[in-house]
DNA sequence: ATATGTGCAAACGATTTGCAACCCT
DNA sequence: AGGGTTGCAAATCGTTTGCACATAT
């Protein structure tokens, strides 16, 4: 298992909530696969060992973890939502080939900065990827 | 009827197209009413007049409005889309209030400018609103 | 023991589609 | 007359919810 699907099981145990499989399964997916899953990438990982677990778990299994800081839920202006442990970078999501670009989150700052100085507006990067085209279309 | 809904029909009519009670309604309530509308909004300004106008019918005259360049979807994180005008300002959404801001899209472009440079991506900000908190939140 | 999680089915909101009938040009 | 549009119902996709049952602590 992963350092960091281990150190969320170890965070929820000390935060007096239940390791349940469930929470267990998707912390080490996570935690190991590559980025950028929907909850039904989740599901069919899952699947495998666990055919028992219910895409429903899921969700809300993501949702705790989404609320307890772990976990980022990443919607798209279309399409399902993608979810990853929780991080400092954003995202570029090309609407032709749909490929997920990670940007690191300093990069926002100046303008996350002017938009706040210029429309006393805070903008929240972490849960939205951003829409385009990247460099191969 | 506003200038703008007539010019939309005029270029409906000049490219050939039909001129339909959905899309002279559905031009009026876009070019008229305030911005930001649904799908479902409109559909309940068209109810008014003519009940008989089928919300799939509002969707596929939006549709085609936005394939022709006359309107724009922006789509929300989270929520059903909005249309309008097509025109040349952005939105920033207010995650608290739900109230939708309009920045003029000059203030983006030294920073698609650098994403562009930086990253080869083109940022698209014209069919998607960006998330965060108004300085009332 | 008991609250917290889960499986399942069913509902949900936003949007799309198949198809026959309609009506703009 | 003809094909682009429409009405309607039904399907779709992603996600949420109600409820009884199960299980981690």
């Amino acid at each position: 298992m992963s350092d960091d699907a281990a150190a969320i099981l170890a965070a929820l145990r000390s935060g007096g909530r239940r390791i349940t499989t469930a929470r267990r399964l998707i912390a080490e997916i996570l935690a190991g696969a590559g980025q950028h899953l929907s909850a039904a990438d989740i599901a069919l990982s899952v699947r495998d060992a666990h055919p028992e677990i219910h895409l429903s778990t899921i969700y809300r299994t993501l949702e705790s973890l989404c609320a307890w800081g772990f976990v980022d839920q990443v919607h798209q202006p279309v399409g399902p939502s993608f979810f990853q442990l929780a991080g400092t970078h954003h995202h570029l999501v090309c609407q032709q080939c749909g490929r997920i670009y990670d940007v690191p989150a300093a990069a926002f700052d100046d303008w996350i900065a002017r938009l706040r100085d210029t429309y006393g507006f805070e903008l929240h990067l972490g849960q939205t990827a951003l829409a385009g085209r990247c460099c191969d279309h």
